[in-house]
RNA sequence: CGGGGUGUGGCGCAGUUGGUAGCGCGCGCGGUUUGGGACCGUGAGGUCGAAAGUUCGAGUCUUUUCACCCCGACCA
C-alpha cells in the first residue's frame, strides 16, 4: 500500500476520552476510530492487524479439523427459551429488538442455541461424529461497564469453536487437541511465553474449564502461575482441593495479573438436551451428543498486543500480525529517489513481503515518527544517500542502530522470515 | 447499577467577579525549507453535549437529561 492512498492519517494527540494505552495508541495511529463506548471501527490498517490475528487463529483451527462458516447475528427467541438463556435474568447482556411484525428477536452474544440447532440437520448417526465448526464473527453484548478500549467491548470479534462428539473419550482427546492448537496461536502471535493455561470452574459437565491467560497489569483476572509446569490457576478455584488436583504448592505459585485470551469449555450434553441433539449408535440406541466451545477474541488479542508490543514511540508489532512487513521511506523526490522506491516497493511484493511505501511529499521526520507509531517490525530508507552508496538503510522498529545492506540481501533476508 | 470525574472548531486544551468565544495541532493558499513530527505570512472553520430556567445579557448560575472516562459491583 502507497501512503499516498491511504485515507487515514495519523494524530499527535492521543483522544481525550481514552486512557486505555491500547485504544490511545491505535487511535493515534488511525488504526481505530471509537464509536461509542466498548465500540470500534476498524479502519485499514488496523483491519490488516485484525485480519492477520483472524489468519492465525484461522490456520490452527483448520489444523485439528475445524470447519468455517458463519452464523447469524440475529436470533429468533424460540431455541434460547428451550435452552432458558433468553431470560435477562439468566443472560444478562443481552441486546433485543423486534422485527416489524412484532417477533421478538436478540443479537447474538454467544451461538450454542443456534448452532445445535443448525446440526440436529446434520448430525444423525454416529457415523457423522465429531464434527466441529467454527466461525469468526462479531458478539453483541450489552455490558454494564466497557472498558480498556478493545480489551472488553459491547461488540467484538470472536473466533468461537462448537465440538460434537459421540462420548466422553472422542471429547477429551478433540479437548487435548484445541489446547495445543491454542498454545500455537498464541506462540505466533507472540505472546507464548506469557501465556498459560489456566485452570478455572468447569460447571456442571467437567471438574475445570480452561482459559489462557496472558500475564499483563491491565488484566482483569487475578491468576497464580506456576512457571516450572507452565500452568496457572485461576483465582475463582485457588483451593486447597485443586492445589492437590494439580500436584502444586502455594509456595510455588506467584500471584499475577492476567488477561482472558481464550477460553476451553466442557458442555457435556447441556445443549443437545436442551434442544434435542441426538444421534443412532451402531446398536441402533439413540443418545446425546457431547458438546464442548472454544473462544478467542480476536480484537481482545489486537487490543492486548498493542498494550504488550508498545514503547513511547508507539506500536511494536510482532512480526506475523503487523500490517506490513515494511515501512519503505521515501525522502526527495528527484526522478532517481522515486524510481529506486517504486523498485524497491514492487520488487518486495513480488516476493511476498508486505510493504507500505511512504510516498508522501512530506519531511522525513513526518514519515519516520510514522514509522515509530505504526510499529511496522522492518524500516527501509531510499534517499540520495543511500543510492550513493549502492547500499539502503534498514532498521528494525526494536533496535536504535540502523544497518547497510544491498537491495538483494535484503529482500533475500526478508522473503525468507 | 453505586461512587467520582469530564463534555468548548477535525484532535488536544484555555476561558478570570455572567457582558454574545481563544490557543496549539491539523487543514487551504503564498513563500523559504527538506535525514527525526520545520519556519514566515495569510485564510477557512465552533454558539460552547442537549433541553428548560434565572437574568437586560449565560460557555460561565440553577434544574433535568444525554454521552464519555475511572473505581467498584457484574461478567460462558
Amino acid at each position: 500500500m502507497k501512503a499516498t492512498q491511504l485515507f487515514t492519517k495519523t494524530s499527535k494527540t492521543a483522544p481525550g476520552d481514552e486512557t486505555a494505552k491500547n485504544a490511545q495508541l491505535l487511535i493515534k495511529a488511525g488504526f481505530i476510530d471509537k464509536q461509542m463506548a466498548g465500540v470500534y471501527t476498524y479502519l485499514p490498517l488496523g483491519k490488516l492487524v485484525l485480519e492477520n490475528i483472524i489468519q492465525i487463529i484461522r490456520e490452527e483451527i483448520n489444523s485439528v479439523g475445524g470447519n468455517e462458516i458463519s452464523l447469524t447475528a440475529l436470533q429468533p427467541k424460540d431455541i434460547w427459551e428451550a435452552s432458558g438463556r433468553w431470560d435477562d435474568k439468566v443472560m444478562d447482556v443481552w441486546f433485543k429488538t423486534k422485527l416489524a411484525n412484532g417477533s421478538e428477536l436478540g443479537l447474538a452474544p454467544t451461538h450454542e442455541e443456534p448452532l445445535t440447532q443448525l446440526m440436529k440437520r446434520f448430525i444423525n448417526s454416529y457415523k457423522d461424529l465429531p464434527a466441529f465448526p467454527y466461525q469468526f464473527q462479531i458478539k453483541f453484548r450489552n455490558e454494564l461497564r466497557s472498558k480498556s478500549g478493545l480489551m472488553r467491548g459491547r461488540e467484538f470479534w470472536m473466533k468461537d469453536l462448537y465440538s460434537f462428539s459421540k462420548d466422553q473419550a472422542e471429547h477429551d482427546s478433540f479437548y487435548e487437541l484445541i489446547s495445543e492448537a491454542y498454545n500455537r496461536v498464541y506462540t505466533r502471535l507472540g505472546i507464548g511465553d506469557i501465556t498459560y493455561k489456566t485452570f478455572a470452574s468447569g460447571g456442571s459437565f467437567a471438574k475445570y474449564s480452561h482459559e489462557f491467560q496472558t500475564l499483563s497489569e491491565v488484566g482483569e483476572d487475578l491468576i497464580y502461575v506456576h512457571e516450572g509446569k507452565k500452568l496457572a490457576i485461576n483465582q475463582e478455584v485457588y483451593t486447597d482441593e485443586v492445589l492437590a488436583d494439580l500436584g502444586v504448592t502455594k509456595e510455588e505459585l506467584i500471584e499475577k495479573k492476567a488477561v482472558e485470551v481464550g477460553n476451553i469449555f466442557t458442555l457435556g450434553t447441556k445443549f443437545s438436551d436442551a434442544l434435542d441433539l441426538t444421534y443412532t449408535v451402531e446398536d441402533g440406541s439413540v443418545k446425546k451428543v457431547i458438546m464442548g466451545s472454544y473462544g478467542i477474541g480476536p480484537s481482545r488479542l489486537m487490543g492486548l498486543l498493542a498494550e504488550h508490543f508498545s514503547d513511547d514511540k508507539g506500536l511494536v508489532w510482532p512480526e506475523n500480525v503487523a500490517p506490513f512487513k515494511v515501512y519503505l521511506v521515501q525522502i526527495g523526490n528527484s526522478a532517481e529517489v522515486v524510481e529506486a522506491a517504486q523498485k524497491m516497493y514492487t520488487d518486495l511484493q513480488e516476493n511476498g513481503v508486505t510493504v507500505f511505501w511512504d510516498d508522501r511529499d512530506a519531511r522525513p521526520g513526518d514519515k519516520f515518527a510514522d514509522a515509530d507509531l505504526y510499529g511496522i517490525p522492518t524500516r527501509v530508507v531510499i534517499s540520495e544517500k543511500t543510492l550513493a552508496s549502492g547500499e539502503l538503510e534498514v532498521k528494525k522498529r526494536t533496535s536504535d542502530t540502523p544497518e547497510f545492506m544491498a537491495a538483494d540481501a535484503l529482500i533475500e533476508r526478508l522473503s525468507k522470515s
